[in-house]
DNA sequence: GCGACAG
DNA sequence: ATCTTGTCGC
């Protein structure tokens, strides 16, 4: 079933540096045992994505047979870090009405973080806080409560296929889609060379499969505005597909940045200044 | 050995 | 992620 057959780079590197540590240190919780123990929780976590439309929801754009919820309120969340003491973060949670791409909720949460941001460990450093705001927000029985979640960071476009957007989208049990402004280099996809592929492009719709060189499609480069020729890189976060998560990210384009994020990003942002 | 490495 | 002003253009 799983293509994933791409060997964990990270997993070595982490055994040889485990081999080559001259102190096995107290409890200093450095490292190497404590990333052997996140691989484990996404190869666990991993076991529960579901990779194809899942939810009983239906865009508007697809005019079908009535009588069917439609997607109308999309979430965004982000991280912003304080300039002066970098373990300070906001986390940021908004909802949009699809349509009008209004922001009808917002929360924030200021925290100190305790895990450094580790390459392909995105998740167990920004996770928990989204987490919590999510959670609040479904305990309140809010209903704005969002059908689908953009999140800042990737999905499946990861070194073992289980970025920030899987990690949240299975433990919130909710659809997601990862979104990142720079590419994280897997399978032998590099910048220069979707750049490239990006120009030699036949597609109209300025979107370009990410396709490493194991034939595996990670997800998708797209050229989300006019004015920008940097792509921004779209993965199914969790329960969704990449041709519906394309769909929804292209909704939702007012710039660069999808505006569930951006917004998600300007508020935290601003939150950090005004508050400590 | 060297480079690459989401936020 | 963050440090940073102006500036060119619709």
């Amino acid at each position: 079933m799983s293509h994933l057959v791409h060997t964990s780079q990270d997993g070595c590197r982490i055994v040889e540096i485990m081999n080559n540590a001259k102190e096995p240190s107290s409890s200093e919780c450095n490292c190497p045992t404590e990333q052997m123990d996140w691989l484990r929780v996404q190869d666990s976590l991993k076991g529960q994505l579901i990779t194809e439309d899942d939810f009983k929801w239906r865009l508007p754009t697809r005019e079908k047979e009535g009588s069917c919820e439609i997607l109308k309120y999309v979430g965004g969340v982000d991280l912003s870090f304080s300039k002066d003491d970098s373990s300070i973060a906001c986390g940021t949670l908004v909802v949009l009405d699809l349509q009008t791409l209004k922001v009808v909720y917002e929360d924030s949460s200021i925290v100190r973080l305790q895990i450094p941001y580790i390459p392909g460990f995105l998740a167990f450093r920004e996770a928990p806080v989204l987490l919590e705001l999510l959670d609040k927000m479904k305990n309140n029985a809010h209903c704005f409560y969002p059908q689908l979640l953009m999140v800042d960071g990737n999905g499946l476009l990861h070194p073992r296929g289980f970025g920030l957007a899987c990690h949240i989208g299975v433990l919130a049990d909710l659809p997601t889609v990862g979104v990142g402004k720079n590419l994280h280099h897997v399978d032998g996809l590099t910048q220069s060379r979707v750049r490239e592929l990006l120009q030699a492009a036949d597609s109209p719709e300025n979107v370009l499969p990410l396709i490493g060189d194991s034939g595996y499609t990670w997800g998708a480069a797209m050229q989300s505005s006019q004015g920008s020729l940097k792509p921004i890189f779209i993965s199914l976060g969790h329960r969704i597909s990449l041709t519906t998560a394309i769909e929804i990210v292209r909704m939702t384009c007012r710039f660069r940045v999808p505006e569930p994020i951006r917004q998600a990003d300007i508020r935290s942002r601003e939150r950090l200044r005004n508050n400590q």
